[in-house]
DNA sequence: GGTGAGGTTTAGACACGTCTCAAATTCTAG
DNA sequence: CTAGAATTTGAGACGTGTCTAAACCTCACC
C-alpha cells in the first residue's frame, strides 16, 4: 500500500517499457535491456521487482505486461519529460538536440506543483519539440498515425511532424537542414532500391538515406 | 583523478559542512548529522568517504575541513540551490517557502548549460529569495555583515534583508506578515527580559519572539 | 520430435549509503 | 585528577541496482 517510493530506476524501466509497447515491439527482456543500457540480467531483476510492486505482470522466458498501475506511473514520467522538454526550449531556449538528455535527469525530480505551473505557463502543449505526444494532466495521451517521409511521392509535400528524441548528433543534423516538427518539405526524388531520397527543405536540396527518412514522421 | 562521479549525498554533505563552517559553527560529526538527518555513525562513514577522495580532511574526534576542491564543490551546489530558488520564484511563481525544498532537488541534476542559461536569464542575481548570497560564475560569493532585527532600538526602522530558508512554515508565516527580504520594518517595542518585540510593517503591527527577531537579518 | 542457437533467468558478487549496537575516546563537573 | 556523561567511531547488516558467469527455457528447423 502507500507509496514504496518509487525510485528513478523504476520510473526510467516502466517509461521504457511502455514506450516499447506503445512502439508495438513486445517488451522483451533484451529489448528492456538495450534501451536500458544495462546487461540483460539487470532488467530480469528489474522485471521480479516491478511485478512484486503490482506494476507489470512478468511470466518468466515469455515477456512482461504493464500493470493498470505500472502504465499510470509510466506516463506520469513520459508527461514529466516531454513537458520538460517544451519548456527548457521554449523558456531557456535550449536546443532541440539537448532537451531530452537534460529533461532525463529533470524528470525525476519535478513536482506534481512544479509541474502544474510550466503546463500552464505553456498554454498546455499537447507535442514535445520532437513532435511526441504529451499527456494531459489526465493522464490522457493523443495518438496520431503519420505517415513517413519516405511514404511521400516525388513532386508531394508535407510539413514534418515528428523526429527521434533520443540521438543528439542525428537531431543536430537534422536542425541544421531544417528538418525539425514544423519545417516545410518537398520530396524530390527517391532512388530506386532503396536508395537515398532528395528532399527540398526551405529551398534547399538535402539527400538523406531512406533509413533516415522512415524515421521522420510527417501530415 | 579525473571525476569518480560526486553523488548526491557526497554534494549534500559538502554543502552542509560548507554552511557550517560559514555560519562560525565547528563541523563535528554531530552537527552534520543533524543537519542531514542522519544518524551520527552515517555521517562518520561520509566523513572518511570525504576524505578518501580528498574533498575535506578529518581528524578522528576531532572534526572535519574541506579541502580546496571540497570548499569548490560545496559553492558550485551552493550557486545551483540559490540560483534555482530565484528561477522558480521568479519565472515560476513559486512562493518563497516553497522553493527551497523544491531546489534541493533540482541542484543535483542542473547541467552546466542549464546553469549559465538561468544565470543570464536572471541578470545574474547576488542573492536568492531568502537573502542568502550567490556565488558567482567564479565562484566568489559576496559576504556581507547585517544586523540582526533585535538589535533594532525603538523607532529605528530598516529593511529586512534575510530570513531563514529552510522551515517553510515559518517562511509562509514571515510572508503573511511581509517580514521576508525587501519589507520595510520599524521597530515599535522590546519587552525587557528578552521579551517579544512589536514591529511594524507595511501599517501592521506585530509582535514576534525574540529568537525569531535574531534570525531576521536587516541593514 | 529432436536439437541447437539464442534469449532468459539464476547465482553470486560488488558499490553505495544508510542503519543499529557496542566499544572507544573526549569532555566536564566535582 | 578522575569518574560519569557525551560524543565519536567501528563492525556488521540491509536495500538498491548493477555486473559476470553459468544454467535454463523456447522455438524454429530439419
Amino acid at each position: 500500500m502507500s507509496k514504496p517510493h518509487l525510485s528513478a530506476a523504476i520510473q526510467d524501466y516502466l517509461k521504457e517499457i511502455y514506450k516499447l509497447q506503445s512502439e508495438g515491439t513486445r517488451p522483451t527482456t533484451t529489448a528492456i535491456a538495450r534501451r536500458m543500457g544495462v546487461a540483460p540480467s539487470s532488467a530480469t531483476s528489474m522485471l521480479k521487482k516491478l511485478a512484486a510492486l503490482g506494476l507489470a505482470e512478468h511470466s518468466p522466458y515469455r515477456g512482461v505486461e504493464l500493470s493498470e498501475a505500472g502504465s499510470k506511473i509510466a506516463l506520469e514520467v513520459i508527461r514529466h519529460h516531454r513537458l520538460l522538454e517544451v519548456y527548457l526550449a521554449e523558456t531557456l531556449k535550449l536546443s532541440i538536440d539537448a532537451v531530452h538528455e537534460e529533461a532525463d535527469r529533470l524528470e525525476h525530480v519535478l513536482s506534481e506543483e512544479l509541474e502544474a505551473r510550466i503546463d500552464e505557463q505553456l498554454g498546455y502543449p499537447t507535442h514535445d519539440p520532437h513532435g511526441d505526444p504529451i499527456p494531459d494532466a489526465g493522464l490522457r495521451m493523443q495518438k496520431r498515425r503519420l505517415r513517413s517521409l519516405d511514404a511521400l511521392q516525388p513532386g508531394e509535400e508535407a510539413t514534418v511532424e515528428r523526429v527521434p528524441d533520443d540521438d543528439a548528433d542525428l537531431l543536430r543534423y537534422l536542425a541544421r537542414l531544417r528538418l525539425v516538427p514544423g519545417g516545410h518539405v518537398t520530396m524530390r526524388r527517391a532512388e530506386p532500391f532503396d536508395g537515398p531520397m532528395t528532399v527540398l527543405v526551405d529551398g534547399d536540396e538535402h539527400a538523406i538515406s531512406r533509413e533516415l527518412a522512415m524515421q521522420i514522421g510527417i501530415a
